[in-house]
DNA sequence: ATTTTTATCGACACGGTGTAGACTTCTTCG
DNA sequence: CGAAGAAGTCTACACCGTGTCGATAAAAAT
């Protein structure tokens, strides 16, 4: 089972890849509607306008599926992530910028980063996206608390996962997330200077 | 399906509870074996000596026995969890005793407690249990850090949280649970300080 | 000692998964 | 154009884990 991908199709704008698209896109829907357990292959095919035996000429499983439609998500991210970074502003400011960006992220991807978090227990390949994610973060951060005197990554690194967590739960309760952002950027202000 | 629990059997200590606390105690073992998911309801029965129609009279489901579980450990926990809030001791001083005892928690309950944030996103039934001991916890953290002039419960909620996810990825990952209640400690104190 | 409750088991039906193999539709190049 | 072959789709099937049912055994209760 799984297949590792690549053993079939592989090269070319083909026709299906609309298809491939298709899925994904038929997934994230469904991610808004029932949870990530509840969702089938039948379902995802038939959201997607094809068999389910025609899906698995594109994906192994349906976690495949989800793991492409992460993969997608978290490229979206970093993409328009590091946009920031202004050398001259002052540290707190990045640090506040970057928890409102985290929570931008939230707000627009909310569905697929809640099922990232949910199925980094189950899957290998999604727990390796996603941890990557949230590190890559960790040591920006790192450079930016070490600007002001904080040296351990480890720090940078729980004040990561305690953003993570925070606006998962937030995004679950569907709280407001500029408090949210708000909340974390106090604790994360605190260490800067507690620490020095 | 699932039927709820408490239509057949309810009272005493009748000669089958053993085998229910077996079954408890197998499902525990095989935590440190198989994940979650791989973990099936045979190979539970098969741990605890009796065939799986029989589990089936104890609980309706493998999320069934895995919600009695971490209730038990949840239980274990908190039983020895309010002997300490000395009311003369220093603010950090208590916190930093929370974060020690927290570690022991994981170090002792490490098997469950992972499976209990595993299944938080599949099982509402022990995603009550977590969050509410977490929620407890906060709501003690809260009325600790208001003795230190700050008064914001999501300031705990979160720092909760942070704690819960950092000990989580140092249980998984093998790391020393000693650095990873120093690293918690230093921002739980340094927020104490920063936001009076 | 027998009646009732508690416990166990074998057998079944169901639903979701993944695969095999036939079949259709595109593509492409002689 | 039109055959070869690649890309895409479908029906049918075998598998596996789940949960239930009814018959039966073991224990308790009377």
């Amino acid at each position: 089972m799984t297949e590792a991908r690549g053993t079939k199709r592989r090269q070319g704008p083909r026709k299906g890849d609309l298809r491939e698209k298709a899925i994904l896109d038929a997934a994230e829907d469904l991610l808004g509607r029932e949870s990530v357990e509840l969702m089938t292959v039948e379902s995802i095919a038939k959201g997607a306008g094809i068999s389910r035996a025609a899906l698995y000429f594109y994906f192994g499983s349906k976690l495949e599926v989800l793991t492409a439609l992460v993969g997608r998500t978290v490229d979206a991210m970093t993409a328009q992530a590091d946009v920031a970074q202004a050398a001259d502003a002052s540290v707190e400011d990045v640090v506040r910028a970057s928890v409102r960006h985290t929570a931008n992220s939230w707000r627009e991807h909310g569905l697929v980063m809640r099922a990232a978090v949910d199925l980094t227990p189950t899957t290998p390949a999604i727990r390796a996206l996603w941890t990557g994610t949230v590190n890559r973060y960790a040591t920006a951060m790192t450079e930016v608390l070490t600007r002001a005197g904080v040296a351990d990554p480890a720090l940078a690194e729980a004040l990561c996962w305690m953003t993570e967590r925070t606006f998962y739960w937030a995004s679950v309760n569907g709280d407001d997330l500029d408090r949210t952002a708000e909340t974390c950027a106090q604790i994360w202000c605190a260490t800067l200077r507690g620490n020095n």
